[in-house]
DNA sequence: ACAAAAGTGTTGTACCTACACCCATGC
DNA sequence: GCATGGGTGTAGGTACAACACTTTTGT
């Protein structure tokens, strides 16, 4: 291997952290807009270069930190985008990544160096967005509809316990598809992946519904559906 | 972003193919001996640079060809390697594939500048391999599992038909499980994935099977188990 | 009392599992 | 005929889907 062979010198490699959350029965993701060129102005997801003194998957904690200020959250990677032209700088290949949290741990205020506003974005809304980060939104949503029939990682979601009602209407969200209250219940504990508190909803105008917390608070794959 | 600051300048992508096939109820991955330094002599899975000409996919399509000899091969992209130390020559991310093939398409004869031998081993015997290719091949095993259950990625296994106590061998090799014999033709039929070819089976010291093959060339995502 | 939404129980159906039995070939 | 392994049918059980009913709160 010729380290100076012009066929493959000047790579880079970025990466990208596509971050969902739910909200109000809607599915919406994290953008940034760009405070710098290329595309100054434009609206990206979170993410950035990985340092050589760092993993991919450290530089993709690192980066969100950076952009989002988000910390402790449970990353997953699902796909590496090398198109030849997509980035107009250099070689680039982008490593994706993508997180599922609860909307308020993320301060929209948070601003940086390289960035402008923060918004959570409606995934039927998503604008035109810079480089190929659009196609990097379609691949993430897919996964992540994978990722809830196949495992916990709904887990992030909320900050500590939820009601059943609660946890249903973000599987109906992110899959798009409606479940049965009843059904929907004896699934998730006969999996055994979501327990009672023992605590009960308060303020509600109605009957109150009885908080639950994932067993796991690890990532553990699973079949749900 | 600057282009020369140190922390991410000389930054290298490779691509590498976890090439599986099946023999005699035995899974096996194609490993290759460098015939170059770092690591002179010792196992790999093929590999190699992407050029700044090319888009990640067809790099490996390109190298899959050099390395091996192999053409028209499905690749599926599966993970992404990237912890700091794991190419002694310089920064370097691993876009990593996996293959699934008739191993008669490989001549094992092939021979390029960089490498010396090939061949197919066992994937319960596989020796210490250069770089992380331990890592990438057991995680390329597990993927496969994935892909076995839920796509029809076994079609390329076999060169044009096969019958179905074959289809069944395969499918008990790689996810190392056994299964009803009736159940899993019953499974396969119902699902409409594979179908008969009108041919019979020759020179069995039995009773000769019925030839099938896959419906769809393309491949598919689709629940198998 | 009524509305709204949470929690529990039941029943039919489809699918999967575990079998018994028959068929076609070589020796 | 016998051994070997391929091809077909059927009964029991499990799990899911589609329901009706009851409970708890606010107004």
């Amino acid at each position: 291997m010729d380290m100076n062979n012009p066929l493959y010198k000047n790579q880079g490699i970025h990466v990208e952290v596509v971050v969902f959350t739910v909200d109000e029965g809607k599915v919406k993701t994290l953008l940034l807009q760009r405070g710098v060129g290329p595309f100054l102005g434009e609206w990206i997801v979170p993410g950035g270069a990985v340092w050589n003194n760092e993993s991919v998957d450290d530089a993709t904690v690192r980066e969100l930190e950076e952009k989002t200020g988000l910390e402790n959250v449970f990353i997953k990677q699902f796909y590496t985008f090398g198109a030849v032209d997509r980035d107009p700088r250099m070689r680039m290949v982008s490593v994706a990544y993508l997180a599922l949290i609860d909307m308020h741990k993320v301060d929209l205020q948070h601003r940086t160096l390289e960035t402008m506003n923060s918004k959570w974005c409606d995934i039927k809304d998503i604008p035109h967005l810079a480089f190929d980060h659009n196609k990097i939104c379609d691949k993430a949503l897919e996964e992540l509809q994978h990722y809830m029939l196949n495992s916990n990682i709904a887990k992030d979601l909320f900050y500590k316990q939820f009601t059943m009602p609660e946890l249903q209407k973000v599987y109906e969200a992110i899959l798009d598809k409606e479940f049965d209250r009843r059904n929907f219940r004896r699934k998730l504990l006969s999996l055994g992946i979501v327990e009672k508190t023992g605590q009960i909803e308060e303020n509600s105008n109605h009957r109150p519904g009885e908080y639950y917390r994932f067993i796991n608070d690890r990532y553990e794959e699973i079949d749900i559906f």
